[in-house]
DNA sequence: TCTGAAAGTTCGGCGCA
DNA sequence: TGCGCCGAACTTTCAGA
């Protein structure tokens, strides 16, 4: 699927996206044209979904970071989802297998802001809420050995 | 802090890292100069923490995706933490208040690696363990209107 | 490898707060 | 008066043949 040229182009582009053609080349020691070619197939075949930035939630605006485990009523499955797709401070939402239906993070400014957000879905779910104190892991690749 | 400019191009560059000056500058009416060096600040005070891609894991041969809590045994959550930022599979962890003390995500091939790295750390924590079925929401922004 | 094209950077000068 | 912007020219670098 991928071979060790492949993974090393997304190695050094997770590591900096704007990485031209010719520093790609000299990384995974190819020339220009044949990286390009890889590039292309590569978003082509959506193994790289997205060129993005990372950024500071603080400088934001969002001192806060909050992981909400959520419990749907009965019945009301589909409107919290709905729901929680509409919360724009909801940065990212899994549905779960077990006890939970979904994790949802949020960036928040206050506390009393999230209790508001959580406020609003409160007639859809059950809520257990956790404050994030530290990232001891903050996002990286897994192993890119397959 | 930022203002609607900045937060302009931040939008732009989280929706396309790759823009150019150039398109950068016609996105938020202004020259190439001046956005060069709203970029060069914003990445000086930290706002931009990097440029980088979005992989699709599946693609990268993680078909399964789970999500971790965590409860450090006595004695053990510093030895815990260490483990956890050992683990490759680990994409990313959080240290939370609460019941649980991590929150963990990992990329894993089958279920069966899935066990054998939980059987690793069996003998510092107890662990709850939930398959992610689906995305309904993927890593956004939040509102830039700070 | 080469070449045209486009990129980012550096200047002086202007307008606004 | 200082800060930030503009526009042009320069230099380097890039992508495509």
């Amino acid at each position: 699927m991928l071979d060790a040229t492949d993974r090393s182009i997304l190695a050094a582009l997770a590591d900096n996206a704007r990485l031209s053609l010719k520093e790609l080349a000299g990384v995974v020691k190819l020339s220009s044209p044949a990286v390009a070619e890889r590039l292309r197939r590569l978003e082509e075949r959506g193994v790289i979904r997205a060129f993005t930035i990372e950024l500071d939630p603080q400088a934001l605006g969002y001192p806060l970071q909050s992981l909400v485990r959520l419990h749907s009523l009965p019945g009301k499955l589909h409107i919290l989802q709905a729901q929680l797709a509409a919360i724009p401070e909801i940065v990212e939402c899994d549905k779960v297998t077990g006890e939970d239906c979904f994790i949802a993070r949020l960036f928040v400014r206050t506390i009393e802001q999230l209790d508001e957000i959580l406020e609003g879905i409160s007639n859809s779910a059950t809520t257990n809420t956790m404050i994030v104190k530290a990232q001891p892991v903050r996002r990286r690749l897994p192993p890119l050995a397959g």
